[in-house]
DNA sequence: CAGCGCTACCACACCCC
DNA sequence: GGTGTGGTAGCG
């Protein structure tokens, strides 16, 4: 045990050293260079925190891979690059062999699956069948929860089996739709398989009480879960009773068109015998290194190939050849920018609980608003003035920026009047979405009924001050040094915030945790609890539960 | 010189009947 | 025996 400690001791020393030597000197600082010039991006990091600091700092729209080494042990490098720079290496397949798409934490992203069962084990089970049935579910589970329609057409379907298994991914083209991020997705995901791993575990049978008499609700707002005490000192417990909150939405639904799904063949065997789902949930972590289409493990020769049974077929393209649009198609959080983008969002009580007590905790301090800054303190402010009508003062939640059309989107909160009705509405926030390239502002809210006639205010324009300021970003920046104390203040800052500001910018989602994780990045041991203590309130899509 | 983020599992401590 | 805690091996 002590070797342990010692040998970590250790390591974490040499790591210090090696900063002192090198302080932070892999700050990208771009050149001043025209903006038509498409400059190369290709850069090679051992770690992680490193290929995605630099992903903030780079102008261009670049993205992180992992690379598998030579060494047989699972140990990667991470490439930052342009999705077509990569593709324009990639697409030979004589080299990046082993390549995986890092899925980023907090980036919105496609709805996937990773689907696998030995062969030997299961010798009466037809994949593609299952696979056909899986689809099935999620589709209709789609629909009921999210009003989502979509079919085995829109699902990207690549097979990587082999003799001893069976082995595929999904990937689902959702039109205009796309999950907040890839925990979301797992938590979707779960929610919809509950059916099938209670045929696993009769553990949960004990747990889960009669759902009768609960009320349905459609509005994470209603206090259907009141009954739950916050229990600190017991995660386990806590993820058990989520489960069982989580569980009274499908039950219903079954019950209401008076059947239950039948997802027993979903149950299949390890080697070892013992019973798991066809479903993997085990690839709906941060950061989480997904397999590139064409692409093998290290030790294996199979990559993932388009399925025989697959059903999607990318649209035709002049400019893009059929096999880089299945490549783009085949990358998770590859999401491109919709005027009706929709961002679904599926919570777990336990998580909305710890925010809900966030912001309870805090709500009244003022330190919420420091970290509520986008790259463009110039333009927050002016939100913030559109959100400030006598007593009624808004605040910016988070905000997100979307590369390719230069759009920069704000979630309002404690501010909810809305155009379209003329009023302001109860219980769902609007957003502010500053179109920089058009020079204008518009208002869109997150009401289910405003969303459905996909409601988008008038455009208005930007006032010179912030539009001039835009115009002259390039000119003004220099190297950052001093981002720290300006971001913690964004009510005292200076010109120097342009600095901070490209940083950020052509991140295709930034929110404070972003900001926060690179502001604790010259103190990681502050890192962790920085980012705890971010405060994140009530969700932005609010279709499911 | 150099991966990352989990979860299942274990050993142990404490508590209560 | 039940329950919480801290630490680790190993999976994806």
């Amino acid at each position: 045990m002590m070797g342990k400690w010692e040998a970590k001791l250790k390591q974490i020393e040499e790591r210090a050293s090696c900063y002192e030597r090198k302080p932070l000197s892999s700050v990208y600082r771009p050149r001043l260079s025209k903006p038509e010039d498409p400059s190369s991006v290709w850069k090679l990091f051992h770690r992680q925190n490193q290929a995605f600091n630099f992903v903030k700092s780079c102008k261009e729209n670049v993205h992180v891979f992992a690379l598998e080494c030579k060494v047989g042990d699972g140990q990667r490098i991470y490439l930052v690059t342009t999705y077509a720079q990569l593709w324009f290496y990639y697409k030979s397949r004589k080299h990046l062999l082993h390549c995986y798409e890092v899925i980023p934490e907090n980036a919105v992203c496609k709805l996937y699956f990773d689907l696998e069962f030995n062969k030997h084990a299961n010798p009466e089970a037809d994949g593609k069948k299952m696979v056909v049935l899986l689809i099935e579910h999620v589709c209709k589970a789609l629909q009921e929860l999210y009003s989502v329609s979509c079919s085995a057409e829109d699902v990207f379907n690549l097979d990587s089996s082999t003799d001893e298994k069976f082995s595929r991914h999904l990937i689902f083209q959702l039109h205009d739709v796309a999950f907040k991020d890839n925990i979301h997705v797992g938590n979707f995901v779960r929610k919809i398989l509950q059916p099938a791993l209670h045929l696993i575990s009769s553990e949960y049978d004990n747990r889960i009480p009669n759902p009768v008499g609960h009320e349905f609700s459609h509005f994470p707002e209603t206090p259907l879960k009141q009954e739950i005490s916050f229990n600190q000192t017991s995660p386990d417990k806590d993820i058990a009773k989520s489960w069982t909150l989580n569980s009274e939405i499908p039950e219903r639904l079954e019950s209401a068109e008076q059947s239950s799904p039948d997802l027993s063949f979903l149950v299949v065997k390890s080697n070892t015998g013992e019973e798991h789902l066809f479903v993997d949930l085990g690839v709906y972590t941060r950061n989480r290194n997904f397999r590139l289409y064409k692409s093998s493990k290290i030790g294996k020769c199979v990559a993932l190939e388009v399925a025989e049974d697959n059903k999607f077929f990318p649209k035709q393209s002049k400019n893009i050849s059929e096999e880089n649009q299945y490549f783009l198609s085949s990358l998770v959080s590859n999401i491109r920018f919709s005027d009706s983008l929709r961002i679904l969002t599926c919570d777990t009580s336990q998580n909305k609980r710890k925010r809900t007590e966030h912001v309870n905790s805090t709500s009244s301090s003022e330190t919420i608003e420091g970290f509520q800054c986008s790259p463009y303190p110039e333009i927050d402010r002016f939100v913030l003035s559109l959100v400030t009508k006598n007593d009624t003062k808004g605040g910016i939640r988070r905000w997100n920026y979307f590369f390719p059309e230069e759009l920069l989107v704000y979630d309002i909160c404690r501010y909810r009047w809305c155009q379209n009705i003329g009023r302001a509405h109860k219980s769902n926030n609007i957003m502010i979405v500053v179109d920089l390239k058009n020079e204008v502002w518009y208002q869109k809210c997150h009401d289910p009924v405003c969303k459905a006639e996909n409601f988008k205010s008038d455009c208005f324009p930007l006032p010179a001050e912030v539009s001039l300021l835009f115009l002259f970003k390039e000119e003004e920046f220099t190297a950052d040094e001093t981002w720290n104390s300006e971001a913690k203040n964004p009510g005292a800052s200076s010109d120097t915030d342009w600095d901070n500001s490209t940083d950020d910018v052509y991140f295709l989602q930034a929110t404070e945790d972003a900001e926060l994780a690179e502001a604790a990045e010259n103190s990681l041991l502050s890192y962790t609890s920085a980012v705890n203590e971010i405060p994140d309130e009530l969700i932005i899509e609010v279709l499911q539960e």
